[in-house]
DNA sequence: CTGTTAGCGCCTTCAG
DNA sequence: CTGAAGGCGCTAACAG
């Protein structure tokens, strides 16, 4: 009963000290002992371990990274919000991996401000994370370019570098809008409106290429008076589905480039009037319930886990490599999608979001 | 240029007294300045922070708490998963108020294993968590009370303790259920179904009580026929509902304890003859695009954010209080529910898992 | 096989 | 106002 006024020891304020003196052996010897390190007979190996669990101690990590200067296998995970469902999806994902690598994973939500962006990676780095996957708050990458050239390896997700040479996963984006969008020309459309973000996102440019693309290979010009490339919540998408189906001759065909556009789709095509021309609806995201809503719907699907998954692996690779920043190669990895068509026929839904119910 | 083979700087490979040799000037006195710590002349102060912008220094917080022996700023959050929407708008919140406290957040995802539970539990404090917000995999909370009469407070989430003292926070699931049985009543149900999960699990329980609660209210007896607890993915549910509906004299309203159950229970209802009798439906939790569905759909709604927030706040009042855990009277928290009916007319979508759209 | 010495990066304490 | 000594809990590196 030493140390135990206040100290930080981990949890019970017992330190490797109080061990040792209770058995009369030195602090090292408890130490090999549970870190099952050479050196030490099997017979005092177990006397300290048995002594160890009848007192509940527990080592505290905190202090072998700061002695050991190795790896504190603890990672980082900057999202713009884990209330997205994709992001929290991601996380699942990352968490994964770190979990099959010893890992643990702290959390830090940027609100998709570059700003606290920056502070929470550096607050991060002074928690002594080894590594970062980032889905990046902002267009211009180059401090996190510099926080892997100081050491720590940084891997984007959802974004690719810009003004950095970072690993990075993406999705499909271009294949995916432009596999929709072939879709609905397929099915005789040649007006077909697009809703998506504004071009100076990522997957607003890349989901509008691809877009553009399927129309141009059909010999169809964009036609601006079908494009609405807004950021917004669900009422001013659903506001501006609204606007482009209501004009003089409106698109046949709806092309939403994510998930909160399609729902902003599908309410401003359901609440109308019933002798209204039906509008075919194809969608980036998967959406819950699609199957039940007896609408004309495709949608673009992807499995968000593996993104995460794949840029946590990425991770641990650049982690296990010998000097993992200098002379590194980024590597761009893409996740695919594959178009899902639940007007055609009811199919079960992925069991992405099932997990455990409550 | 010291300590820079490949100790653990925190990312930089910088140290207190590389900044201070480069100034002529002892660690202190960087330190001092760093945390603005009285004791030091102004100049001084400003001198040592621009060498520290200068050269990017940034202080080891692993270190720094192992002398200070303070508190570590950092919170465990453990979860069975995080795919589940409704955890990952509890981690939001918990997020939200760590971050409010300059704190972080460190995850766990249980997989709702109870061994698993304890492993992470265990690592957590091996990591120096100050505290831990506890999404409880098992029905045996006796261990998370032995950690918190160790020193480290425990706020259960969506669960209350069971074999142990410990603070939560829970959402009304008797009285949700109970209002959202009321209101088939009064639509002159009489035979209502029950789809929800097995009676060992609290939320199981709670809400099927209110079932039970609100039928007798009326003077309806629970016919087992009407009943089906199980835990099981969609199909599962989807199945079990079809049963329901597809027995001789069949409910003429389904009372959906989740998420889950409601979407299986959508499902089964859409897929079938378009003849056959009407069924109506009320659910606990929200279901997004539920107003597009043109059903009679009635959901009991609550804020799983708050109940992040909640549970934060009471373990920050702990950490906050002097010797926090002893002579503690557990504090239970409920957050509200409240009805809302998609039948009636569409009415805009909470902005819950809205976010940044992407 | 075991113990001793030294020190990770920082901060509390006490001298100057 | 500043610096020196000592140590948080643990573990390399070297003795024995």
């Amino acid at each position: 009963m030493s140390s135990s006024r206040s100290g930080p020891g981990p949890e019970t304020g017992l330190t490797m000290r109080d061990v040792a003196e209770r058995l009369g052996v030195s602090p090292m010897t408890v130490s090999r002992a549970l870190r099952g390190r050479p050196g030490i007979g099997a017979a005092t190996r177990e006397r300290v371990l048995a002594e160890v669990a009848a007192l509940g101690y527990r080592p505290n990590k905190l202090a072998r990274g700061l002695r050991s200067g190795g790896p504190h296998e603890l990672i980082g995970l900057l999202v713009t919000n884990l209330g997205n469902p994709f992001y929290s999806q991601l996380a699942v994902g990352v968490e994964q991996v770190a979990v099959r690598y010893g890992a643990r994973v702290m959390l830090g939500s940027t609100g998709a401000d570059p700003d606290s962006e920056h502070e929470v990676v550096d607050d991060l780095l002074e928690r002594g994370v080894d590594g970062l996957v980032v889905v990046p708050a902002g267009h211009d990458h180059a401090h996190l370019g510099a926080v892997q050239l100081r050491g720590t390896p940084v891997v984007l997700a959802a974004s690719p570098p810009m003004g950095a040479d970072l690993d990075c996963v993406l999705v499909d984006d271009f294949g995916g809008t432009r596999d929709a969008c072939r879709r609905l020309i397929e099915h005789g459309h040649r007006r077909i409106g697009f809703l998506g973000l504004p071009a100076a996102l990522w997957t607003g440019s890349e989901r509008f290429r691809g877009y553009a693309f399927a129309l141009d290979e059909a010999g169809i010009e964009v036609d601006e008076r079908y494009v609405r490339r807004l950021r917004g919540d669900v009422e001013a998408i659903e506001a501006a589905a609204r606007e482009l189906i209501d004009q003089p001759e409106p698109p046949t065909a709806l092309l939403t480039a994510n998930n909160r556009n399609t729902v902003g789709a599908l309410r401003a095509l359901r609440f109308r009037d019933t002798d209204a021309p039906r509008v075919e609806l194809a969608g980036f995201d998967d959406v819950e319930l699609a199957d039940v809503l007896h609408l004309p719907l495709t949608v673009v699907s992807y499995d968000p886990i593996e993104i995460g998954r794949s840029a946590a692996t990425l991770l641990f690779d650049q982690l296990a490599g010998t000097d993992p920043v200098a002379q590194h190669r980024p590597r761009r990895l893409t996740v695919p999608t594959t178009l899902v068509d639940y007007a055609v026929q009811p199919r079960p839904r992925t069991a992405a979001t099932a997990g455990p119910a409550r």
